[in-house]
DNA sequence: GACCTGCTGCGGATTG
């Protein structure tokens, strides 16, 4: 019984909420925590009570009159920490333990009091952790030298990522700093079986990290549908098949951009009041106001009685308690199956309830895509993590940190904390030592006699306000009404006085814009466009794509096709028909015309992005379109063996290629925020890492087999 | 044909 071993305070908690039972996840928490030193990483839906599986047993474990902050919890999201805040205080005020939020937003006077008395358990942001070794490091010993506990929230959102390398990096630094060993438990959604590795190398210690996993799932109904939009804009069939759907529901509308959330808020509301109903409409997404997007937030979470629609980006998609909804609604295609679970994992929260999606589809290789990831979501794949090995950029700026962080150390000590630091684990001592020679060369680093300390265009990188953030951001607008801002929009060509722009679900009107000041001033009007916006393009994993194929090839029928999708499934199956099919990752469908070469090579984006490249060295001019995995290619078939091996000799000099384009195109190393500051050649090292991926690029061509009619 | 995330310290003016 996993009750009895919780301190007589923790029971009474329990009795007093007057919970019948524990969840399986806490049980399972509490008495490994309580038992053994291991880190743990609890993994299981949300809204499983993970919190709570940590905290019991830390709390009832841990002796908090020690001087100290005793329990240090981290999330990726401010929203998420203000959220946890109550329930963890809830959990913390019968026990007399104090719980401090520390982060951009929060109040200085209670981060002053916290340094005043170190104690207790701290919310905090891996940025914020960042700027406290840059600007005051000996809050760090003071604060955090005594922890025994540190906690991650949602830690899948940070594995893969730079982020996360950012964070593996702290917690190792926050570790430098303390004589004990400290116990790590990440909370996490479920990651897939593959995946956890991953979770366990970002604590630092792969061998003594342990998972924790509920497989409890629901059951999910889908419900396909097809309506083809050509235009730019959805298309009235299709909008008022939604309204119908969703008119009295409580529900989630997932559409993929930021402008064409407005777009369906907008219009769903004018359907709406044309046939007099709700009027609960609303748009949340990143460029919308912060205040307004947390009263969308309120009225989710604590309305029971009335019906609502809010059309999302991913900002709905992490942990923020936004309560239950009734139906979840993606239209076109999810970019990845991971993010398909997140957002059904949005409906039907509540025990024994099914989930209900609906997935639309405005042309056929989206609808191909969807009932793809579809497929995958039910066979449970879950698309694999990996994890930079050698993130040179991430180092630049730990480096710089650091040295910030000392005032300046000798270079065998440098050497000695990076060495400790598992995160920069497979970068070699050659590697870390020539980087500090070039570093010192370009003046990030200075050498005084026998010191290092942060050189002149160091201190450019290290106190610039953009430096404890890890991601890059644009610039964008502010839009204001009448003093009241709206959002944020990036700048474009569409902003200009007259011209109408849709914002949290209302359509405006520019009526000034303040180029100096970043500022446009709006008022409400009747009839507006979307706000473009600009963004990178996604990455589908190859295993989608292969899905893809196999459904084409292949004649299951799918009882969630409504009639329409049927048909366009059908025809995409008559259009592939004639080609005989074995191996799904290396037969390709070729069709050959006038001397071009049409390629469908369905695998992953950056198999075909690698594809691109390397074609491109040829001379040919290869149209990639991503979206049906296709390349149009000017040569005959009969030229084909040639080209592959072509291809083959120009990988072998690929470092020389990628110097030529680095040097060409400074925003091919646009997605790494530190990169551009690298020598070039580590510059071509993280680009083939991160950016490409040659390994698998080469396995299609050494295997590629057309495939004819 | 994309989405998201966070942020110090200081000086000076203003307010209770």
């Amino acid at each position: 019984m996993s009750y009895n071993l919780l301190s007589e305070s923790i029971r009474k908690y329990i009795r007093d909420k007057r919970w019948e039972s524990l969840r399986p996840i806490q049980a399972a928490a509490i008495s490994k925590i309580l038992s053994t030193d291991n880190n743990y990483i609890l993994a299981s839906r949300t809204a499983s009570g993970k919190t709570e599986a940590a905290f019991l047993p830390i709390l009832s474990k841990t002796n908090f009159n020690t001087r100290g902050v005793q329990v240090l919890y981290i999330s990726p999201l401010i929203a998420l920490i203000n959220d946890q805040f109550f329930r963890i205080e809830d959990l913390c005020k019968d026990l007399e333990i104090s719980v401090t939020k520390w982060h951009g937003e929060a109040k200085k006077s209670l981060k002053t009091n916290l340094i005043k008395n170190p104690n207790g358990v701290v919310l905090i942001t891996p940025e914020s952790l960042e700027a406290m070794f840059v600007n005051a490091p000996y809050n760090v010993s003071e604060l955090f030298g005594n922890l025994k506990y540190i906690v991650i929230d949602e830690i899948h959102s940070f594995l893969g990522v730079d982020r996360g390398l950012q964070l593996m990096s702290i917690l190792s630094r926050i570790q430098q700093v303390n004589n004990t060993k400290i116990i790590i438990i990440g909370l996490s959604a479920t990651i897939g079986d593959d995946n956890y590795i991953e979770a366990k190398r970002l604590t630092g210690d792969i061998d003594i990290t342990k998972i924790l996993l509920d497989r409890a799932k629901k059951e999910t109904k889908a419900k396909f549908k097809y309506f083809n939009s050509n235009g730019a804009e959805l298309s009235l069939e299709l909008l008022k098949d939604l309204y119908k759907e969703t008119a009295t529901n409580k529900v989630l509308i997932f559409p993929n951009s930021r402008g064409r959330t407005e777009e369906i808020a907008v219009k769903l509301r004018k359907i709406s009041d044309l046939v007099k109903g709700h009027k609960l409409y609303f748009s949340h997404h990143s460029s919308v106001d912060k205040e307004i997007r947390e009263s969308v937030e309120r009225f989710a979470k604590n309305n029971k009685r009335f019906n609502f629609c809010i059309a999302c980006t991913s900002t709905l998609e992490l942990g923020i308690d936004i309560g239950t909804v009734d139906k979840i609604v993606q239209i076109d295609s999810t970019h990845s199956v991971s993010s398909l679970v997140q957002r059904i994992g949005r409906s039907g929260r509540r025990e024994g309830e099914i989930s209900i999606v609906n997935l639309y589809a405005t042309d056929k290789w989206s609808l191909l895509q969807s009932l793809a990831c579809w497929n995958l979501y039910k066979s449970e794949f879950l698309e694999p993590i990996y994890t930079a090995k050698k993130p040179f950029d991430i180092l630049l700026h730990q480096l710089l940190s650091i040295l910030k962080q000392l005032s300046g150390c000798s270079r065998t000590e440098l050497f000695k904390r990076i060495r400790l630091n598992p995160t920069f684990k497979e970068i070699t001592e050659v590697e870390i030592n020539s980087l500090i020679d070039k570093f010192i060369e370009l003046d990030y680093l200075e050498k005084i006699d026998r010191e290092l300390i942060v050189g002149i265009e160091g201190e450019y990188i290290v106190n610039s306000r953009e430096f404890y953030s890890v991601f890059k951001t644009e610039p964008n607008f502010k839009v204001v009404h009448s003093g009241k801002k709206i959002g944020n929009i990036p700048f474009s060509p569409q902003i200009r006085i007259d011209e109408n722009i849709l914002l949290a679900a209302k359509i405006w009107k520019i009526k000034d814009i303040d180029f100096k000041g970043s500022k446009i001033i709006v008022i409400p009007t009747n009839d507006g466009k979307k706000p473009l916006f600009f963004g990178g393009v996604g990455n589908i994993h190859k295993r989608i794509r292969e899905e893809m194929l196999r459904i084409v090839k292949s004649n299951i029928e799918y009882s969630e096709l409504d009639d329409s999708s049927c048909a366009v499934v059908a025809e995409m199956r008559n259009d592939f028909k004639e080609f005989r099919i074995n191996n799904l990752q290396f037969d390709c469908p070729i069709i050959e015309k006038e001397g071009t070469l049409l390629i469908y090579t369905f695998t992953g984006s950056k198999i075909n992005r690698s594809l691109s490249f390397l074609l491109s060295l040829t001379g040919l001019v290869p149209s990639l379109d991503d979206h049906s995995s296709s390349f149009e290619l000017a040569i005959n078939k009969s030229g084909f063996n040639q080209l592959i091996q072509e291809l083959k000799s120009k990988y072998e000099n690929i470092n020389e290629y990628l110097l030529i384009e680095l040097k060409e195109n400074e925003s091919l190393i646009g997605f790494s925020k530190w990169g551009k500051y690298l020598p070039l050649d580590y510059q071509i090292e993280i680009v083939k890492e991160r950016f490409y991926d040659f390994e698998n690029t080469i396995e299609l061509i050494n295997n590629i087999n057309l495939v004819e009619t």
